[in-house]
DNA sequence: GCTGAAATAGTAACTTC
DNA sequence: GAAGTTACTATTTCAGC
């Protein structure tokens, strides 16, 4: 049994197989598997092995927000009162569908968040109506992301 | 033909496939079929639908960096010199595997970074020999991530 | 959106080292 | 027994309707 904080091994081919699929999720796996010159069963093997190791988490189908009108991506700092506890803040936060990520920072801040908005009227609207009210928020500061330049995951 | 920035009608047969498909990309699709109600097939038209109005932009599978002994995050803002050209930067900062995001922000930084480290250590190493010689780099902030509380995409 | 044929994926039993 | 192949069934993909 392998819990969560155990390193595996893996070897050339894992990785050969993990670096295709992070790229491409749906890629045929007989493509793989003619490319790396091993069976199609042999991968699946290793990717039900690698699933159950924690390595692999899920695969994702990833959508252009650009698409749906989403064209405002911004981090915004969060200050907490001394008095208000970050679970708290981050189960009102969870409700707020324009958060996409929240992080329990060292630092300034007691909490960074990355929201993705229509546009920055929008983001205003997230900040006053959304953020500000929740109960112990003191103050924020906002971080309008202009351009993002690289978005990559780890590399195998 | 359609461009990055034209929205795009998508009707609620559409919007349960997304859903179903951001969650886990690898889930079969006969089982989305038969869940919805209608034929593998016609899932299928409406994902290259999707696909090449834009909207869909790639699968990927989500690895977990703790398991291979990564579990330092952190965001680190970066003041550039005024003569220092944003582009050139970037191009640097791709050559570091650590860096997983780099934004153009507004406010106090030039850039804002995600970075994903072993550790601390690792962290101190990253700063120090990779990002601080980066010519025009004059000052960093760091924000270690001690916990991402939320992690998700736009809600469909 | 459906149908049906060809390609591909997923599973299990068998083989080899 | 760990890793791979072969053989078999389910699913996906693609063309024609």
């Amino acid at each position: 049994m392998k819990s969560d904080n155990d390193h595996i091994k893996i070897d050339g081919i894992d990785k050969d197989i993990l670096r295709y699929l992070m790229a491409e999720a749906r890629k045929p796996i007989l493509e793989i598997a003619r490319k790396i010159g091993i069976s199609g069963a042999a991968i699946h093997q290793r990717l039900r092995k690698l699933e159950s190791s924690g390595l692999i988490s899920g695969a994702k189908l990833v959508i252009n927000p650009k698409v749906l009108g989403y064209t405002t991506m911004a981090y915004i700092g969060i200050y907490l009162d001394k008095a208000m506890s970050n679970p708290v803040a981050v189960k009102e936060l969870e409700k707020i569908p324009e958060v996409l990520e929240c992080h329990y920072t060292t630092g300034n801040w007691s909490i960074l968040i990355k929201v993705l908005c229509r546009d920055n009227e929008h983001l205003m609207q997230v900040l006053n109506r959304d953020i500000q009210p929740i109960e112990g928020v003191s103050r924020t500061e906002t971080f309008i992301s202009l351009d993002q330049q690289i978005d990559r995951q780890i590399t195998i």
